[in-house]
DNA sequence: AATGAATGAGATTTCATTCAT
DNA sequence: CATGAATGAAATCTCATTCAT
């Protein structure tokens, strides 16, 4: 994970364990894009070797089984996902809120087959939820409820349940992605990530309702 | 569904086809709760057959095949979901918008693993999501954009973007309902529902934000 | 098969055992042709069924077993295909080698599907040929045998093997059934017939080339 | 078919292609021997795959399905039913006659289970009679019919139906072989095929009876 | 390391037969 | 007797995994 040594990287021990990561990649890339579209069950190994051009046998040099694979694409969705939101820091102001959501679709783009496995892989298997899902978000949570807490306290948000509205706000936000990661919308172009945002996060903060003055 | 003839519920075809019919029934609940339980995909007839307590064999005098069964399913989870909330016929009053929430807990609490079947299907199945998904929810979104529209007109809601409004407000909704489907959070009891609703449909009206005076 | 006796057919017991014996042969009908439509083995008990507009339960108070519906249709088609044969008795004339071919079409008439039945069965299954095919073409090749022996001793057929000959006679005759069993030649017309056989006896008994005077 | 270039039968695809058709021909030789045994319907596949000594799953590297496997034992088998008959060129002398009947003996010898297959699936199947038999056997009739006509306008052969003559002429054959390929005969030693052939051809073009000088 | 044929356990589906009504 | 739903053994076919090359 970290940088590879002068070591690593020039010896032979070294150029042959980048070379096996680089075969890794192209599997794991190959498999997100198929559980993608078929589901990980509805997928054949023979789909996944075909797809990383390459022969049945050969994901076996690499993963110790078909499920080994969904659980490599699981682990690199995972990162994406939470890291936009846990880069964030703190959200002090909206503009902060905006520049998170802007962020959060940025780090979808490239990560849109392993998002939508991780989130099919999650909703059936529970093992997957806990490890790669439910870690995270509750991170994402927690976050969000210690921010809207800390704001009721300082009198700037009203004294709603903080709980709820971490919900509230994950549901926005997953109101727009869902259909983006299911692939039935398209992603929203970089011009127009920053109007979205700022819309989602005005709604959130001010509702819909014109208010009384 | 409408009152059966007298002719109907006491011949001999009468008899049968409501039998039969309670046979379907059988076999598509338990194939729900399995289906729910580990995906279609991973669900083999066997448990089909288990969880509804017959044979194998007996699955396919009521079925063609293992994929009618999960149609069947989806059809079941489909009426529900939409006749919360098209039963809710005007939106007017915020206190409108409440009772459609809370109708829709209602509704979801005896269908929860064919909700969760046909979300896990149309994840995967583009002619699921086409025939039992997006023809219901396109109308929801319709009359949730028709309705903000409205208001906008009106003066009571905002300047934003209906279709924009629309996708909060469902995914304010999702947000709630997915770890509920999903079985990771509980039903909330009908005492909370309309608390839980009220605090939605404010949230979604004024925001979280305390409004400068 | 005998003329039934007073006692037999007006005590309970004749009329029973006279019903029971319709309703076999409508079973056995049925069976004949479904099983010349599709093959003994392809055929469902299903589609006997439907054929004799019965329940698949019902046959099996009349029959044992698929199997045993299968050997009554090749009893049924027994019976005709030697019979013709064998009523012939004596063929000394080229006439009553005609009349006895004429009589053999006739008598397929109304029993093309037990003879593609039988020969279907007979030819996958040895119990079935030995039982139901080899007997009977035994007779009639042995019939035949004797009489070409006893012509040739007459001087008036050429000195050939007698059971060459008897194999010719029955194939010319084969040439021309199979297809018309097999379905894909129409019967010929009672009309035709005559000429027919006329035709056949004076290719086996004079050849096809003109003789040198 | 031609001669393999050298390419082909040394790089590593040609070596691979010609292994998948030994072990396709493998398989078809072994379903070809069942089949024969026990008719197409009546055969599992797991006859085959131990006919052939191989897994049953391995069949389907090799034959999409069940059927596909017959059908392509009908091919082997549609091949030297013809081929003997259509070697034969023209028919003008006696001579000529025999020796199509002789080669038509000997081509049969090596394929018998393939053409028992090939006519039991015939007689049930319209698809495979059409593809696999009639249109060679069609060729056959068409040949002789025109023999036929062609003998009559020369005054060589009595004013008969062509079309029946070949009839004829093919039921006398078929009178011989087909005890043969049902396994109920044996082949005739290859020294008594000439003697048999000749008996066959003097029948057809004599008859057996004396003829008045 | 890469291959892909072989494997066999297991999935879906069919169907002859039984049996309660 | 007639019915046809229920059964479960068995058939066809799939596919994750292994292994010889």
């Amino acid at each position: 994970m970290g940088a590879a040594t002068i070591e690593e990287s020039t010896t032979h021990q070294g150029r042959r364990s980048r070379r096996v990561e680089r075969r890794r990649q192209e599997i794991i890339s190959a498999a997100a894009e198929v559980f993608a579209e078929k589901g990980y069950a509805a997928t054949t190994t023979r789909e996944i070797a075909d797809a990383a051009d390459m022969a049945e046998g050969t994901l076996y040099n690499y993963f110790g089984s078909k499920h080994e694979i969904l659980l490599a694409v699981a682990r690199e969705a995972e990162g994406p996902m939470s890291q936009a939101l846990l880069q964030a820091g703190t959200l002090e102001s909206r503009e902060a809120m905006i520049v998170l959501l802007e962020r959060a679709f940025d780090v979808s783009e490239a990560r849109l087959p392993f998002l939508r496995t991780l989130l099919s892989a999650s909703w059936n298997d529970d093992s997957i939820l806990e490890e790669y899902m439910s870690a995270r978000l509750g991170q994402v949570y927690g976050m969000l409820e210690q921010f809207i807490a800390d704001r009721i306290a300082a009198g700037a948000f009203r004294p709603i349940d903080p709980a709820l509205g971490a919900r509230v706000a994950i549901g926005m936000f997953a109101g727009l992605m869902l259909p983006i990661v299911r692939g039935v919308e398209p992603l929203p172009s970089p011009a127009e990530r920053r109007a979205l945002a700022e819309d989602i996060v005005d709604c959130l903060l001010d509702g819909i309702r014109v208010h009384p003055e």
